[in-house]
DNA sequence: GTCCGGCACT
DNA sequence: AGTGCGGGAC
């Protein structure tokens, strides 16, 4: 029996309400999230003002203006071979269908548009539904290498694939677009400050539903079959 | 050295 | 399933 409802408030009660997604327009959601792949947020933000400060953070600017130009101005980000093209790429696109209206592009259905998104270069299932969830306000998971670390310790599902995960969220929650943005952003929390590589167990807010602790249970004691030298050398961070 | 709020190639 | 894409921060 899991009971998300009882992790989600153990998280938010140890890391605070999360603020995602820190934007000003929904756009600049878009533009973020597909500036983000193997970056830190602060880079994302510097490459996003950048195009601020230049005047050129609409979608019709954006899809005429040449790689080059744009690549020095989201050079902060990194990947500058491809992130230029596929940003403008998706902004071609969003001219395109709906002549740059955010509010034209997702009144439309749900699945057609998240497959319409997945066909563009670039856009993966992960930011498919971080834009869908973050930008267009649908009540759709986000699953990322944190929640796939974070679910697999506690013992919730064994696999690694997208589709699986998310569905297993989203049967065990309510569609709440509000609820289903702080989930992640707490998951993403919790994956950079304590659910880690080498997770730090022994100050981990929801260790008492985790499987990946319970299972651990006899080398945090030390009086378990295992050493200290094994202990070390299977990575076991103990506080 | 590893890690970044991935994705598209082979 | 493995790897290129990039460079700064730690």
């Amino acid at each position: 029996m899991v009971d998300l409802a009882a992790v989600f408030a153990r998280l938010e009660g140890a890391y605070g309400p999360q603020h995602w997604w820190p934007a000003e327009t929904r756009f600049e959601v878009i533009v973020g999230a597909l500036l983000m792949a193997q970056t830190s947020w602060s880079k994302v933000t510097e490459a996003i003002a950048n195009l601020k400060r230049a005047g050129v953070l609409t979608p019709q600017t954006l899809a005429a203006m040449p790689i080059p130009r744009l690549r020095a101005m989201i050079r902060p980000a990194g990947l500058y071979r491809t992130k230029p093209r596929r940003l403008r790429g998706f902004c071609q696109h969003l001219v395109q269908v709906a002549d740059g209206d955010l509010d034209r592009f997702f009144a439309r259905d749900f699945g057609a548009l998240r497959r319409e998104l997945l066909s563009l270069d670039g856009v993966g299932p992960e930011t498919a539904d971080s834009i869908l969830l973050y930008a267009g306000r649908f009540p759709t998971f986000v699953v990322d290498a944190y929640t796939v670390r974070f679910g697999r310790r506690m013992g919730w599902f064994p696999y690694d694939r997208y589709d699986s995960i998310k569905a297993f969220f989203e049967t065990r929650l309510r569609p709440d677009r509000d609820r289903y943005g702080e989930f992640h952003a707490l998951i993403v929390a919790h994956g950079k400050r304590t659910c880690r590589p080498r997770p730090l167990c022994a100050r981990c807010p929801v260790n008492a539903a985790c499987a990946f602790y319970a299972g651990n249970e006899d080398k945090r004691s030390g009086r378990g079959k295992i050493g200290d030298q094994a202990k070390r050398r299977h990575r076991f961070y103990i506080e």
